[in-house]
DNA sequence: GGCAATGTCTACCAATTGGTAGAGAATTTT
DNA sequence: AAAATTCTCTACCAATTGGTAGACATTGCC
């Protein structure tokens, strides 16, 4: 069946253009022409360009909720294991920055498809809150509201991405080294977050 | 003159929309409907699309360089001087979320405008890295690389803000009182980045 | 009052958009 | 081999897009 691969091409061409311009600036005859194929190809597999895009966001949350299951699986203690699954999702979004740009795309208040991405995702935040719930109880993580934490998390490993986009747009070539120190950073940041003991001074 | 007035309604209802719906997604037509006025009229202020959009990027830009000054004016000490600035900026930021998304657009790497803004941003990114080097000088505040601290006090402003939009979408609406105490939080967290002392386990 | 500048409008236009209808290969099933 | 299914294509289309040309009104100036 080679057309089964053309639908996987357009989802993965059309999540890169989704990513990158927005889906308003994505016309189906340039994703085509990017796709050596005709429009009405694309419409052949997905009945309208909203379709796709929903198939789209679909295809990206579950490469997100794959990530997430590949950190999880390792079994490791609280600090770690939250550590492991950052660790992974900052690299996806190092390494593929059209995901990112397609979660900005669809954070939009109005945007017709927030909700259904709030769906999408709403498993993920439930598995991720209960888990660190679980690791308060246990006393391996400090504890604190789950949810706000996790927005936390959140706006962390999204902003140190964005970082790098900024800091191009202000003018300075982010290095490969300002990177990782970027990352060991925030990295630093979480474990001061987490740890079970509050860094109080010593208090006898 | 009537005139000017309108150019300044255009500017301000172009700047909501687009940063609420991003520059593809907003047409002239639509636009001017919103304005009560005919697209020809837009076409009379701004040459063309761009240049209107142009224009509210440096309107948007100036805006936020005022907000400084108005931070800055107090001349307060060091990290209540920061204090003062990340404050101000989180404020204009809340009540004024289309300032946000105008931002997240235009940060879009292959944005025809990123230049642009950088221009635009750069000084006062400038005086932000003098005033913190002079600082640390002073040791009125601790030392690091100010560039990178200044991409964190960012994505920490920045971040913040969008995980309101974040909250909504995953479906829990946020309330005043966890928006200040996020607020809270984030100042928590900047003045232990920030303070001269590093908060180091007390070692005889 | 005449006149020039300013500002908003109506009337169009070419290009692009998402989408429909259906022809024509290629492949699979019978 | 015939028939049915699967897939991609050509040919259109109505609606919307940003933009041009120029008429019409309003205002301030002489």
């Amino acid at each position: 069946m080679a057309g089964s691969d053309t639908r996987r091409r357009i989802l993965d061409t059309a999540l890169a253009a989704f990513g990158r311009d927005g889906y308003a600036a994505t016309s189906l005859d340039a994703l085509a022409a990017e796709l050596g194929v005709r429009k009405q190809t694309i419409l052949y597999w997905f009945p309208s360009k909203l379709d796709l895009f929903e198939a789209v966001v679909d295809d990206a949350a579950e490469g997100l909720a794959d990530a997430f299951d590949e950190a999880a699986a390792g079994g490791l203690a609280g600090l770690d294991q939250v550590q492991a699954i950052v660790d992974r999702v900052f690299r996806l979004a190092v390494h593929r920055p059209e995901v990112l740009g397609l979660v900005r795309e669809v954070t939009r208040p109005e945007s017709p498809t927030a909700s259904r991405l709030g769906a999408r995702i709403r498993p993920l935040y439930d598995r991720a809150r209960d888990f660190l719930v679980r690791e308060m109880d246990a006393g391996r993580l400090r504890r604190s509201d789950p949810a706000m934490l996790l927005l936390s998390l959140y706006s962390a490993v999204v902003g140190m991405v964005t970082e790098l986009e900024v800091q191009r747009i202000v003018g300075f070539e982010p290095t490969l080294r300002s990177t990782v120190m970027r990352r060991r950073e925030l990295m630093r940041f979480l474990r001061a977050a987490l740890a079970p003991e509050p860094p109080t001074p010593a208090a006898p």
